[in-house]
RNA sequence: GUCCCCAUCGUCUAGUCUGGUCCAGGACACCGGCCUUUCACGCCGGCGACGCCGGUUCAAAUCCGGCUGGGGACGCCA
C-alpha cells in the first residue's frame, strides 16, 4: 500500500468518528502528538498519546497528530506507519493530521524571516567542528557548554553553511508556569542563541515546534519530563514572535527496573511488541494510564470511565518505574471479563503462529470460555488450547506413568460404553453420568478424574473435566479414552 | 561540571495544597489458609513504606532548610 492511500486510511476512519464528539462539551482545546519517526511507537510515547488523548476527550477538543521529521537523515515511512498502527491498535483516534513538518518548510521560513526583520535571529557559520570544542573545553573547565554568541555582531545574510541562530536574551528570568509542576524559573543567562535553522534549510526542533503549535492552534501542550528545559527557550520564541503562550504539562518520565530510562535490556519497549505477546489494548491502556495518574483508589477503568474521569490535575509528579506484574494481572483481567467470542480473532493469529488446524468460532469460543481464568495472555491461551487443536493428544510420560494404570483401565471401558450412549453432551449429563459411575463403582471421583483427565489433554493440569468433554464432543473424547484404555493395557 | 525536576510498602499509588480523623489506605507481586476433580478463578489472612538530619508547632508523611539518592537538560537529535 502506498504511504497516500495509507494515510487515506485513516483519514477515513477520522471522519467516522468525528460525530461523537459533538456530545462532549466543546471548550476548543486543541493538543498534539508529535512523534518523530526514528522508531516504532514505545511505551513513553504511548502514554503521553494516551494522556494528551483522554485529555482532548474529557474536554472535547481536537488532537493533532504531527510527525516531526526534521531529523531527515533518520526519519523513515516505516515508522511512520509502525507508530500510526500502534496508536490504532491502541485506538488512541486523532482529530487532524498527520501533518509532516517536512510538508511545511514554507511555514517555518516565514516565521524565521520574522525573527531576522525583528532582529531576534542572526545568521552564524560556526562550524560544527568549533562548536564542539568549544563544548568540551566549557565542560573541562566546568562551565556550562553554551554558544557565546560569536557570531552575533557580525551580521552575516544568509548563505551556504551558515544557520540561523536565536537571539536569547543574557539577562532577566524566564518562568514556566506547569500544569503539573507548577512555576518553575530560569536565569535567563542559563540560556544560549539555539539554532532555529540549520545549514540545510531545515528548521531544528525547538523552532519547529513553536511555529506548529502557533499556526495549529495548540492549546495545551502535554509532554514528557524531559521536555522542560527546552521549554524556557520555546517561550522566549513565543516572546520574540509576540504569540500568546499555550498551557504546558510536563508528565514524570518512566523507568526501568533500575530506574534508568526505559530502553531495550529492560524488555520490550515497543508498543507492538506487547500485542505481540498476547496483550489486550484495553490491559496495556488501564496499565498505562496508571503510570502517573491515580483516581483515588480505583485500578481498573473502561474506556468511557477514563475519559469520563481523567484530568492533568491528577497526574503525580514523581517518576514511575514500568514492569509487567501489573499489565500481566490487568491483561488477565481483561481477558477473564470479556465473552468468549470476542477473544477468537484476537486469539486467531496466535493460533495460526502454532500451526494449528483450523476450528470453527463457535469451537474456538467454547474452548476459549475453559481457559479464560486460566490465562494471563493471549500466547498463554493458545498454548493452553494445544489438546483442543490436535487430533491426537501426546501423553507426558510422567502423567501417564502415575495415572494411566492398569486398574484404571476397567474404569476407562465402562466411561466409555456410558458416554457413547450419552445422547446430550453437555456438563449437566456429563456430571450426572460421572456421578453416577462413581457411586456404581464405590469410589472416590478423585479417583478417576486426573487419569481421565491424562487421557483426554496429555497433562495433568487443565480446565474441569466437564467443561473440556463438552467442548471436545463425543467422537474425540471416545477417541482420547480409547487411546488412555490401549495405553494402560500396553505399558 | 552547570542548570532543572523528583523522593510514601519490592512495584503502581491514596493521603501532602487546606498539619491532628494516618502507630499511613488500596492494588500488583510474594507467603499462608479456605473452596476444590487437577490447574486456575474466587474469598479470607499475612508480610511490607513516609530516604536522612535539623527547624516551625501542643501536634508533621503533610510546612521550612540542609543533606543524600535518583532522573532530566546542556546538539546544525527530537
Amino acid at each position: 500500500m502506498s504511504l497516500q492511500k495509507y494515510y487515506a486510511r485513516f483519514r477515513e476512519d477520522r471522519r467516522a468518528k468525528t460525530d461523537d464528539r459533538s456530545i462532549v462539551k466543546m471548550e476548543h482545546i486543541v493538543t498534539r502528538f508529535p512523534p518523530s519517526p526514528t522508531g516504532s511507537l514505545h511505551i513513553g510515547g504511548a502514554r503521553t498519546a494516551l494522556f494528551n488523548w483522554l485529555f482532548t476527550r474529557n474536554r472535547g477538543g481536537r488532537f493533532i497528530l504531527r510527525i516531526e521529521d526534521t531529523d531527515v537523515e533518520r526519519s523513515t515511512d516505516e515508522s511512520v506507519k509502525a507508530i500510526m498502527d500502534a496508536m490504532e491498535w491502541l485506538e488512541l483516534t486523532w482529530d487532524e493530521g498527520p501533518y509532516f513538518q517536512t510538508n511545511r518548510l514554507d511555514v517555518y521560513s516565514e516565521y524565521a524571516k520574522k525573527l531576522v526583520d525583528s532582529g531576534n535571529a542572526y545568521w552564524c557559520q560556526c562550524t560544527p567542528e568549533e562548536l564542539e570544542m568549544r563544548r568540551n573545553a566549557a565542560m573541562a573547565e566546568g562551565r556550562k557548554p553554551k554558544y557565546e554568541g560569536a557570531c552575533r555582531t557580525k551580521a552575516f545574510g544568509p548563505g551556504p553553511n551558515r544557520v540561523l541562530r536565536f537571539r536569547a536574551p543574557d539577562t532577566g528570568t524566564t518562568v514556566l508556569r506547569d500544569i503539573i509542576k507548577g512555576a518553575i524559573e530560569f536565569d535567563n543567562s542559563e540560556l544560549d542563541d539555539l539554532v532555529i535553522v540549520k545549514s540545510d534549510g531545515i528548521p531544528t526542533y525547538n523552532f519547529a515546534v513553536v511555529v506548529d503549535d502557533i499556526t495549529m492552534g495548540v492549546t495545551h501542550v502535554i509532554r514528557g519530563d524531559d521536555h522542560v528545559n527546552n521549554t524556557p527557550r520555546q517561550i522566549l520564541i513565543y516572546q520574540a514572535l509576540g504569540e500568546k503562550l499555550p498551557e504546558f504539562g510536563h508528565v514524570p518520565m518512566i523507568h526501568g527496573e533500575d530506574r534508568s530510562p526505559l530502553s531495550k535490556r529492560h524488555g520490550a519497549t515497543s508498543v507492538m511488541e506487547y500485542k505481540k505477546m498476547g496483550f489486550l489494548p484495553e490491559a496495556l491502556v488501564n496499565c498505562l494510564v496508571r503510570l502517573g495518574w491515580s483516581y483515588g483508589d480505583q485500578e481498573i477503568f473502561s474506556r468511557s470511565e477514563l475519559i469520563e474521569k481523567f484530568t492533568l490535575e491528577n497526574i503525580g509528579k514523581s517518576p514511575s518505574i514500568f514492569t509487567m506484574e501489573k499489565l500481566l494481572w490487568l491483561n488477565a483481567h481483561y481477558i477473564k471479563e470479556k465473552r468468549p467470542e470476542e477473544l477468537v480473532s484476537p486469539l486467531r493469529p496466535f493460533l495460526a503462529l502454532r500451526n494449528y488446524t483450523d476450528k470453527s468460532d463457535a469451537y474456538l469460543a467454547g474452548a476459549i470460555r475453559t481457559l479464560q481464568t486460566r490465562s494471563h495472555t493471549l500466547v498463554e491461551m493458545a498454548d493452553a488450547m494445544r489438546f483442543y487443536m490436535v487430533d491426537e493428544v501426546e501423553f507426558d510420560p510422567a502423567a501417564a506413568d502415575e495415572f494411566l494404570t492398569p486398574e484404571i483401565g476397567k474404569v476407562f471401558e465402562l466411561i466409555i460404553s456410558e458416554l457413547s450412549n450419552l445422547e446430550t453432551f453437555d456438563e449437566n449429563s456429563l456430571e450426572t453420568v460421572f456421578r453416577k459411575i462413581v457411586a456404581d463403582l464405590g469410589i472416590k471421583f478423585g479417583k478417576i478424574a486426573q487419569p481421565v483427565r491424562v487421557a483426554l489433554t496429555g497433562a495433568t493440569k487443565s480446565p474441569g473435566l466437564f467443561e473440556i468433554i463438552e467442548v471436545l464432543g463425543k467422537k474425540s473424547v471416545v477417541e482420547r479414552l480409547q487411546k488412555g484404555l490401549k495405553y494402560t493395557r500396553e505399558r
